[in-house]
DNA sequence: TGAGATAACGTTAGCGCAAACAATATCACC
DNA sequence: GGTGATATTGTTTGCGCTAACGTTATCTCA
């Protein structure tokens, strides 16, 4: 029957009793009467009332949500993430509302303070990539926040990540021990810090193994398509690798497709361990080898840190590190060796 | 230097102005002149303010927010669609808040008060689960609301949607013009509109062909997983189908999967056809024939008409409905035939 | 020079809600 | 019947912001 926004006012109009009454009933807080309850109810429901988050914000009530800043929705992990936040929040009786930024730094900026101004009770940012000033400034805004695998600048802020480093050398060790000697390494996105640790931990062991050669290692960006030109490349070397890395599962089932277009199989010919877990890890064929992170953890402590953080608890200078773990499937095997026939 | 929250007060007792002309410099609106102007910016940045959203919602100002609820995060199509939305929205200067329901129609009402009560501009809903009064009480609202790939109950609130049924019967012609006379099907959800198109058309077409046989049918949830089993049971039947059409990708590649755990070699010994396009289709290996929405199209449809409801243009009844598209890649073939060898 | 125009800035009010305080109604019990 | 306790409902206020209107300073031009 009503168009428009109905308010306190109209329900209290209609229900024949005071605003403050109808707040009380409708927040269960307080004392009133079972008939008063029930004319206001009724009165509430006919008009479709719904209350004024904004005003219950300005107000200093909590909105019960939570904003989330991620990268991106399309990757599986950011996705993941996403999800893992979502429940987490949602047990605890809270919404989460994602943001992308495009790594726009502008942006980033913009939508944090828009999510602090009102909007959210506590903010959960992926892979900040605003500057050292940026949180800095967040630090002092006392705001409830945490940063998610945030590896830069330094900040007191709580900071929940996921290890790269050991999960990585895990999965070049097990390669190495499964006979190869001749692994190739496909990056992560530039920018990722992330993708430096996987990197880095390929390269130290690689040297340590007295293995290490450049042309083995290729430029990425997580997708599964430049997984597909990447394993080409390596593909056609003229002593190309038994066994290839990839910063990312996506990736890593580029490189599987460029395998078998050329003919080859995985992991007969050629093992490909990747990096995240994706849900269709277990479910291709070969099922991937891979590095997990305790996605559904991670979710479970940035909604922790963030209600401990909203209830005035000291998270100061908190990190909560998990770490990786690395699951081998069927994707990775040993090398074929030399002029052995199937 | 500050702590807790900046307003307009602060700012304008260091400026040595009025709350007013602080807010005029801020929203760069009215007049004022360049030295307050300088003296405005210079306090603000000093305190690092940042608007409150909510106070300005209240006061009737848009947050250049849209709200969008979707069923879950982690679905590709669904993530597709919510980046193809953040990049319309982008483009028109608004940001975008993803909200999962995770299928639960009360959260989806609470979320959708929520967010009309002064968080978000306009609201799209994809694939809205809520009953037909819920709808109705939306369209008594007046709010900027599009309902995206909805199928039930009729409204008047405008909807963007993407054709299941051409697309569907397209793919299963495909099949039948190759050869195929055993065509499997793998279902989607159970509650899916889009998912009842699509066995429609495949119900419809082998019918048509007088090659329907029910037990060629199994049901499926549009997981991969939920693939790897039902492509088992396909080809577990003493006659098994030479060609499985999955209601989404993910089945599709864990029929895929499936199919090459048994040692089946896909085209060749099995045709696979997805629905969905989703990246991955086409960098796989075999690449995926699949039939895809205009993802792109959709989600600037749905922030144009976001925007011209709240322009006040009229909306009401308007569909905006897309066609689904064959595409037609490596994983369907002729089927082999019986007796040939390799 | 002064009257009207215009630019620059300020005061007030109110968006919808709920906390703090206030008022009234009801009741028990001596 | 009166006192105080308790249950129930109401009034006022202000969260932070901006639209509408008001005020003062400055300028233009006959």
């Amino acid at each position: 029957m009503s168009s428009e926004k109905v308010t306190l006012a109209h329900v209290a109009r209609l229900a024949g009793v005071s605003i403050i009454t109808v707040s009380r009933v409708l927040n269960n807080k307080g004392r009133f009467s079972e008939a008063t309850r029930a004319r206001v109810l009724q009165a509430a429901n006919q008009l479709g009332y719904v209350a004024n988050t904004a005003a219950r914000s300005l107000r200093g009530h909590p909105t019960q949500i939570l904003g989330m800043v991620i990268p991106e929705l399309v990757s599986p992990y950011f996705a993941e993430l996403a999800r893992a936040a979502a429940d987490a929040a949602s047990q605890m009786g809270y919404d989460l509302a994602v943001f992308t930024t495009s790594r726009d730094p502008e942006r980033e900026r913009e939508r944090v303070g828009a999510l602090l101004g009102g909007l959210a009770d506590g903010l959960i940012i992926v892979v900040p990539i605003g500057s050292a000033g940026f949180l800095a400034s967040l630090e002092r805004s006392r705001a409830p926040v945490v940063l998610v695998n945030h590896f830069g600048a330094p900040t007191h802020l709580p900071v929940v990540r996921a290890d790269s480093f050991e999960g990585s050398l895990a999965a070049v060790r097990h390669l190495l021990a499964l006979g190869h000697r001749r692994i190739g390494f496909i990056t992560g996105a530039a920018h990722s810090s992330q993708a430096t640790e996987r990197l880095r931990a390929y390269r130290e062991c690689m040297l340590a193994a007295g293995l290490w050669d450049e042309r083995l290692v290729r430029p990425g960006d997580f997708t599964q398509q430049r997984g597909v030109e990447a394993g080409h490349e390596l593909l056609s070397l003229e002593e190309p690798p038994t066994a290839i890395f990839a910063a990312s599962d996506l990736t890593a089932f580029g490189v599987i497709a460029a395998a078998q277009a050329r003919g080859l199989q995985v992991p007969q010919d050629l093992s490909v361990v990747g990096f995240d877990d994706i849900p269709t890890a277990a479910h291709s064929h070969p099922s991937l080898t891979t590095v997990a992170h305790p996605i559904q953890a991670m979710g479970q402590a940035m909604v922790d840190l963030i209600i401990k953080a909203k209830a005035g608890e000291q998270v100061r200078d908190v990190l909560v590190e998990f770490p990786s773990e690395l699951i081998v499937r069927e994707s990775s095997a040993p090398p074929r060796i030399p002029g052995e026939k199937v």
